[in-house]
DNA sequence: CAGGAACTGTACCGAGGAGTACAAACGCTG
DNA sequence: CAGCGTTTGTACTCCTCGGTACAGTTCCTG
């Protein structure tokens, strides 16, 4: 629980929680021993529980860094166009092709693990989801302000349902190792989000 | 692995996957231990490897039984009108809120646990998500070839989506213990469907 | 150049869980 | 009722993993 203080502490620590974000991300949060994450990144139990006080407590950190992670990547994409929306959809679709060979979202598949994890943990995931989703409501109400989207769509709301949306074809894409799924859930999201936009003005 | 051959056995092994289901369902597969089956079951450890090769050979059958335990569900709404998808859509959100009490869908959420868990399993889980699919894909064939559904609509690829828009909700609904998620997904997804019905014919 | 705090190495402990051994009991068939 | 395959009870082994103990090293500060 001390946080460390010195640059080799911090370099330590860091090093722990990237290497045990990668391998749970790969093999999964209870396929990870901690000895694992310590061979991996070249340090010792020692300095592991100097840092943390339990494993739970690595996978917290853990889930922020993922969530660091989701954050940083769409914050490549202006999410207030809705050229931006279709090129970071597009994006995510081309990883969990390519690099991710379909592992499933860096967020939504640690999410996924903690549910039976106990209180402390499924709160801090739920937190994580909300955060990524206010990123996204916020780029769906400055258009909203611009015109690009109607007055009486709700920002927060399709948000969430876009991330849910979202969350469903990266778990049919990882479970089938198909690509479909997810790029048919992505475009339902985008013709839903589009639904809203002024022009195109359906009555829901 | 020699298949019960008395009434005796057949009740012992059905005894254990229905318990293990249950208990996985709740804690997580990980989590539940095979003396944890084994206790709430009241049988013994021989019985157990006496049908069961090993854990991995367990959880593909807990999976079958999850998976018919969907079907039956799903079997109770007619799936070939508006009206019986609508209701199944309901009857999915109430129980996730009240019986269920936001643990997911009983075959979704064991599934994402099994991405991590090798070859076999993983592709045993698409194999349940793609009979699931081709139910409801036979319910919207049924519309189509009765004019509910546009000609040009794919019935397959339509249930795929939908239950990956599903599984969305389920997660977020889970993650969050609030079942808003889960409602607007659904309505994403009866909206999606709808687009194909011939009535309100708009070009996507 | 002390001296102490931050950091690190290594050996160990205890719990739990998957899987095995082996013997006993049941129950059908002849 | 004798015999044999099916089913069941119990005790044990082996190993992994989270967590602890304790000693040693680094490195900044005065």
């Amino acid at each position: 629980m001390p946080e460390p203080t010195t640059r080799r502490g911090k370099d330590t620590k860091s090093r722990i929680v990237g290497l045990a974000a990668a391998l749970m991300y790969e093999r999964g949060v209870n396929a990870t021993s901690i000895e694992d994450i310590l061979a991996a990144s070249g340090t010792g139990k020692s300095q592991f529980y100097h840092y943390f006080s339990s494993k739970e407590e690595l996978v917290a950190e853990v889930l922020g860094h993922q969530l660091d992670q989701v954050l940083q990547e769409q914050s490549l994409f202006p999410l207030d166009t809705w050229e931006g929306i279709s090129a970071w959809f597009q994006a995510m679709v081309d990883m969990q092709q390519n690099q991710r060979g379909y592992r499933g979202c860096p967020l939504g598949s640690i999410s996924s693990q903690l549910l039976d994890q106990g209180e402390p943990l499924r709160s801090r995931a739920a937190d994580a989801f909300t955060r990524w989703e206010s990123f996204l409501g916020d780029g769906l109400r400055a258009m909203q302000v611009r015109g690009l989207l109607c007055d009486d769509a709700d920002p927060d709301t399709l948000a969430e349902s876009t991330i849910a949306v979202l969350q469903g074809g990266y778990l049919l894409s990882s479970t089938k190792r198909d690509i479909r799924p997810m790029r048919h859930a992505l475009a339902i999201a985008l013709s839903q989000l589009r639904s809203y936009a002024p022009s195109s003005r359906q009555p829901r």
